[in-house]
DNA sequence: CATGAATGAGAGTTCATTCAT
DNA sequence: AATGAATGAACTCTCATTCAT
């Protein structure tokens, strides 16, 4: 019982700290974010922070990523066997549209991401992370269709993989960064096709 | 006289004062360098700066960056009129071989700037009118083919053009900042290829 | 029984921190120990220690230096009462060897002590304690000799004790802080001939 | 004219900075004594203080101390070439009353002093640079006398310098501490005295 | 008696920037 | 034009100490 209380206290408190770091990093961005203003959003003690998060910044923020994280990475688990061109346009399209549909959904935390990245390791890591696990995926998609003869077996995976994921990774970038005007689904159909079938006509286009 | 020795003194100091930026630059990085040691580095007073780039470290930078942006923009001037597909392609890929290998030519700057755009409104401006310039390019370059009939009517120049640029401009990134591990030439194959007809097989291939 | 209980589980805690304390005391000297360290060394609670040393630093250190305390305590506690300046020499000789040699025995509590004397009241009262005791004896010992006619009576009991005591506490710290080279027995032999004899010629010398 | 209204503008700072440092440290000792109470006290901004004095509160300590360095130097000057043992006495005699007598002239800057040296390896080395000047000089007295055969042989020259010297040592910490209770010039007068003719009576005392 | 979450004072630093010379 | 002394805002981080459980 008295170790619930405590506890209680001190899951609340976490909780309340980032509640406010998300507010004051939602509202000052990520360079001008700092621990003394998220103190004060949280009204706590100025070395209650260094209590739950030792590591400053970038710890609670890392913290405030995982919910975003969880959603990047079930996407990247999608299996991938298709047994026709048609059924795995349609699959990829999926995932190209969901891929970057969560630029969207998650744009203000992105956002702060994207300004992180440049500079803690921390947050680097952890897109990183995601971006490897997406290429692993793909990777295997490609190969897979390889084998069942739907791809071409000159190219190399590892590069395809990453046009179609850098691409689409640039793209959620635009959007976070509120820079594109181009429709989602129109990026998602055009880069599925390019990705698939090339831009160029082939003998029966 | 008077007045032209003054003029020549005061080159004189902003040229130390570039090198002096360039060199804690690349030392330090973005994030660490300060204007205080770049002054340190010059041997130069500390109020001497602010006459120089009263705007602050981010001037100072974009200044440093004139030189690897003039090659970025001769390379996006590049004309293009093919009247093949095998031409076509030729030119695409040394294009996008050229834009990738400035990546390794101009690695330290680049890290700079990468460091920075998260951050720096001035920088973020900067890179992003290479790639307008880039995109614009490209995005005449693939009308010039629908009209030959080389490229298929129903991509959108817009979102096609992007998709291989920012593939190349990922690929970029991971090479300034020694992630890539792929041959630079396998990389511009590979991305021709694959934007141009695609990764899976056509009725012919 | 529960009294009991309680009782021995609070002495327990206590000795706890007491080991605790001399293992931060030596591994981080004086200053740089801190109470925090301390409790985290015994794997401790933050307010469990100051139920116990409710004065802090200085308190817990004291308690550690009792043992120290005692032993120069016993050294001063030796009677004198010479009959000849033979006698005397090699008792005075005994003594001062002695007290030089602590240094060597305790040298790790002493560095801490030395580090302290500067800062803490209580620790300084504490070595203030065993230097009167040894002026009180030394005192004692020298007016015994000048009743016996052996030492000059126009010399200054309380003066001379300090000169034999304040160099011999210099040499012992000379040797705590590793600053000391001479041979602590040719200290000892050279200390006790001066003091008893002066360095300069006598008639018969 | 500009330099040198600068410079002055610029020493005149430091000049207030350390007024008020001596200030401070008298008022507070060395450890209660903060950078920030300093420039309170000098009514300057927080970063002057840095500017003048990089290393903190040490630095300044220690040009604080120069001047009392100074006088400790000179006194350690002193030239010594007895022809007799009673001329030697009242060289030495004034030696040791001189040294000792600092401790009244300069007690507030030796008190600073001896709480700082426990703490800080500045002070440390400042004050042992004092006292090997010291022991030299007595070292080579010592010499003189052995080879004037006025000094015995058998005592080793480094041993009795330092009784001498560690004795007056202490007894000038007693007094910048307030413990002394014992006039100045008695304790000159026996210390030299039993640091020349011992306690102990010869053949003819 | 023991705990450990919370506190908040406050020390030290660093820097961009100003401005008199 | 160049200087560099002075500024002071701000931030991080640590610790001793309290007190509800």
């Amino acid at each position: 019982m008295k170790i619930d209380g405590r506890l209680q206290r001190s899951l609340k408190t976490k909780e309340k700290l980032l509640k406010a770091a998300e507010k004051v990093f939602i509202e000052q961005g990520y360079h001008n974010t700092t621990i003394k203003e998220i103190n004060k959003e949280a009204n706590i003690g100025h070395g209650t922070f260094y209590i739950h998060f030792p590591e400053g910044k970038d710890e609670i923020l890392t913290y405030l990523m995982n919910n975003v994280m969880e959603e990047f990475y079930s996407v990247a688990d999608i299996e991938f066997t298709p047994n026709s061109k048609e059924n795995a346009f349609d699959v990829i399209r999926e995932q190209v549209f969901h891929f970057i549909s969560l630029a969207e959904k998650y744009k203000k935390m992105l956002m702060i991401f994207y300004e992180g990245i440049g500079v803690s390791s921390l947050l680097k890591e952890k897109w990183e992370d995601i971006l490897n696990k997406f290429i692993d995926r793909i990777v295997k998609d490609i190969r897979y269709s390889q084998d069942q003869s739907l791809a071409k077996k000159q190219i190399n995976p590892e590069v395809a993989s990453r046009i179609l994921l850098y691409s689409g990774e640039r793209f959620l970038w635009e959007i976070v960064t509120n820079k594109n005007k181009l429709p989602i689904s129109e990026i998602a159909d055009n880069l599925t096709h390019v990705y698939m079938f090339g831009l160029y006509k082939g003998p029966n286009d």
